[in-house]
RNA sequence: GCCAGUUUAGCUCAGUGGUAGAGCAACGGUUUUGUAAACCGUCGGUCGUCGGUUCGAGUCCGACAACUGGCUCCA
């Protein structure tokens, strides 16, 4: 009877999911934790399974955060449902089951897929357990088949677990949402039920207190309250920060801290157009693979052309000329796509086309010509012209490279630039500014030798060092994301002895400069390895904030060269670099690690005067004091209203101003100022000009 | 793009098929005050957009858009 088991493969398998199955080593190095939660997924999918018995599992698995269940289910689960699924949870969890490891032969698992018994409390007489057949599948030929039986559930598992359901101290599910199986959108569409678990009830409070605080520090949020940035879907778009006058003080003092930052570290700064004909991105080779992650092209044609008000005599003359060039150009019918090699010079070839006719048609059509006006008018008629919004810097500064002949002597040569890029991205995957289409990049390139690689390397790295100290970031990492031999020629660039030789120099660079790095396989960039960059915020939250990325392949596409010693070409290394990522996700990110209280050298507002009242002479001692922080490019403003100091001072608290400086008849007479500081309170009066001169020197500093 | 939820004043949010509301902000006054909010008044709305059901729709139904949580994606 039965199939043999390559038969029951029903469903697709996701493209990258290659890596996704976990071996045996992987799995025996769970954490505690880790798999404290997987066991919680099957007290869960028990649960699940006593509400509503025709559930059918797929994937269970811990992550980062705790776990889900992935569930196929007629019966739409909804955060109502939950009380219901966890206390069902307490009862198994109560009920303190044994996790049982069941080792069995692949013809008895088949069996039992097919009764509908795993992932199932009971064998479900007319339901396959069709997922766990489909898993059962993947489990290579000779690697052990093992069930988890905890009370009635048993599940298709290689485990481990834990002890027993009581082992289980704190769990809480979170949400629901929609997922593929495999991730694959040709599979059927699954619930995939979060929740979380840990060891006590003290520990899951201070995981939801860190939600909570996050919730808090919600870029969005104190975005709108700070007044930094403006989301106008409905007239810039969506994903089209506009960014209001406080928010572009963080971009442009981020931008300065680089520029310094940049220029002691002997990059030079470029500028470029926001838009590249198609041939750069045919020969970056982003096209047309990345073509969907691109804004649609502006087509510039004939039609386009003929829509800026020609005169009757242009539009005769350009009609009469058209025939003309019917005649030159046989292969023209009106459409221009694939009739002529790209990058042709069709200006050039009508002239030479032009030189064969007789003297008195080209005399005349020359004539027309002139009187035209202008070749570019003609051309750009005719000649379809695609344009593409850029969305990397790149390929504009291997033209700058392109530039000039290069020598070894200009070596390294390092190109910086805040360059904003457009990316389409999915309409599902914006989110405020931590994903959006128009961003700002602190971007740039290192050209430089094989033998300077290294140094440059490390240098680029001990930016990234400098610039965690500045932001008081205490906890990193970098994630070298290295190549696999499968997929040379397809993933990867086909030059197997630059990449092991790269990415020997980067892991070499990484481990001597004691840089705290994991190494990833199969992650890197078409054309190199790549390295992010991870951080953490104040409470505790991960963010990749920036990429690095060495470049082997695309310089040799542009055919960039250098004359080395030997007078030979050789083509240089590139790194490509934006160590405080997109302005839009760094200062997202910003916002969350400061709570929205910048310090000093940052803040959108820096200081603010308050006079008790608004006497004429405690006005008039103030105002020089506003002018003098002012004429020392401090963000200072005054309130000298009538108001009282309270209500003063409640406003310039709600409004983050980092210092505020109180003025009433005593401080006058002495010749000072109090200074209180944003969330600190009162920090009692000092001296005038030694307030001034402590703010000026903090800012200079950027002190934390 | 897919699944689900959300969308009411500048902001935060009430609103039971029957006359669109509050607080804050803004604006106009009054108040002359020592470290987180003094008082009075005024203004503010196509209830996301379009269509449907209904005597009547902010409320019910549908489509679209945007946002949010996920999925996929992230060179």
């Amino acid at each position: 009877m039965g199939n043999p088991p390559g038969n029951d493969r029903q469903f697709m398998e996701a493209e990258s999911n290659g890596s996704e199955r976990k071996s045996l080593e992987q799995r025996a190095q769970m954490t505690e934790l880790e798999r404290l939660r997987h066991s919680c997924a099957h007290v869960m999918a028990t649960a699940i399974l006593r509400l509503w018995p025709d559930a059918q599992f797929a994937y269970g698995p811990p992550v980062e955060n705790g776990f889900y269940y992935d569930v196929e289910l007629d019966h739409r689960i909804a955060p109502e449902d939950f009380p219901a699924i966890e206390a069902e949870m307490k009862r198994e969890i109560k009920a303190n089951h044994v996790f049982e490891k069941v080792v069995v032969t692949r013809d008895q698992a088949i069996i039992d897929a097919r009764s509908g018994r795993l992932g199932g409390l009971s064998e479900r007489p007319g339901q396959v357990s069709k997922f766990k057949l489909d898993l059962l599948n993947q489990i290579p030929e000779g690697e052990p088949i093992s069930y988890y039986r905890s009370g009635d559930f048993v599940d298709l598992c290689a485990g481990p677990h834990v002890m027993r359901t009581g082992n289980i101290g704190a769990y809480r599910l979170t949400s629901v949402a929609s997922a593929y199986y495999k991730g694959d959108e040709r599979n059927p569409q699954l619930q995939r039920i979060y929740g979380t678990a840990f060891k006590n009830k003290t520990q899951l409070e201070e995981y939801f207190k860190m939600l909570e605080e996050a919730k808090r520090r919600d870029h969005r949020k104190i975005g709108q309250e700070m007044g930094l940035f403006f989301m106008d879907a409905e007239y810039t778009g969506p994903g089209m920060p506009l960014w209001l006058p406080k928010g572009t003080v963080l971009v442009e003092e981020l931008e300065k801290l680089a520029k310094e930052t940049e220029f002691a570290a002997g990059y030079v700064r470029v500028r470029t157009p926001h838009l590249a004909k198609e041939r750069m991105y045919l020969t970056s080779g982003h096209l047309p693979y990345y073509a969907e992650s691109m804004f649609p092209p502006m087509e510039l044609r004939a039609e386009g052309a003929q829509q800026r008000q020609l005169t009757e005599t242009e539009t005769q003359l350009q009609t009469s000329q058209f025939d003309y060039f019917r005649q030159i150009f046989p292969e023209w019918d009106g459409e221009w796509c694939g009739k002529f090699p790209p990058g042709m010079d069709l200006g050039k070839e009508l002239s030479r086309r032009m030189q064969k006719r007789p003297d008195s048609e080209r005399q005349e059509a020359e004539g027309k010509l002139q009187k035209l006006g202008e070749m570019s008018l003609f051309r750009s008629a005719l000649v379809p012209e695609r344009y593409y919004l850029k969305a990397m810097n790149c390929p504009h500064h291997h033209r700058i490279f392109a530039a000039e002949p290069r020598s070894y002597r200009d070596l390294p040569l390092r190109l910086a630039e805040y360059g904003c890029c457009y990316r389409y991205e999915q309409s599902g995957e914006l989110f405020g500014l931590m994903r959006v289409r128009s961003l700002n990049m602190n971007d740039a390139h290192i050209y430089c030798t094989e033998e300077q690689f290294a140094d440059e390397f490390r240098a680029v790295n001990d930016m990234y060092l400098k610039y965690f100290k500045v932001f008081g970031l205490e906890k990193y990492q970098m994630r070298f994301s290295t190549h696999a031999k499968a997929g040379l020629g397809k993933k990867y660039v086909d030059e197997p002895e630059l990449w092991l030789k790269t990415e020997d120099l980067v892991r070499r660079v990484l481990q001597e400069s004691g840089i705290n790095y994991v190494e990833v396989t199969n992650e890197a960039a078409f054309y190199g390895p790549k390295i992010d960059v991870q951080v953490w915020s104040a409470i505790g939250r991960e963010f990749t904030i920036a990429t690095n990325q060495v470049d082997f392949a695309v310089p040799a596409r542009f055919g960039l060269v250098y004359k080395d010693r030997d007078n030979a070409l050789k083509t240089p290394l590139c790194i490509h670099r934006a160590p405080l990522g997109t302005h839009e996700r760094f200062i997202g990110f910003l916002i969350e690690h400061y709570a929205g209280n910048f310090p000093l050298w940052l803040a959108p507002e820096q200081v603010r005067v308050l006079t008790l009242n608004d006497d004429t002479a405690l006005v008039d001692y103030a105002k020089p004091i506003v002018t003098e922080l002012r004429a020392n490019m401090v963000r200072v403003e005054g309130d000298f209203s009538a108001n009282p100091i309270k209500a003063k001072i409640a406003d310039a608290e709600t409004s983050r101003v980092h210092t505020m400086l109180v003025i009433g008849a005593r401080d006058m007479e002495a010749g000072n100022v109090s200074v209180r500081l944003h969330g600190k309170g009162p920090q009692g009066a000092k001296p005038k000009g030694e307030v001034l001169a402590e703010i000026l020197s903090a800012i200079r500093e950027r002190r934390a």
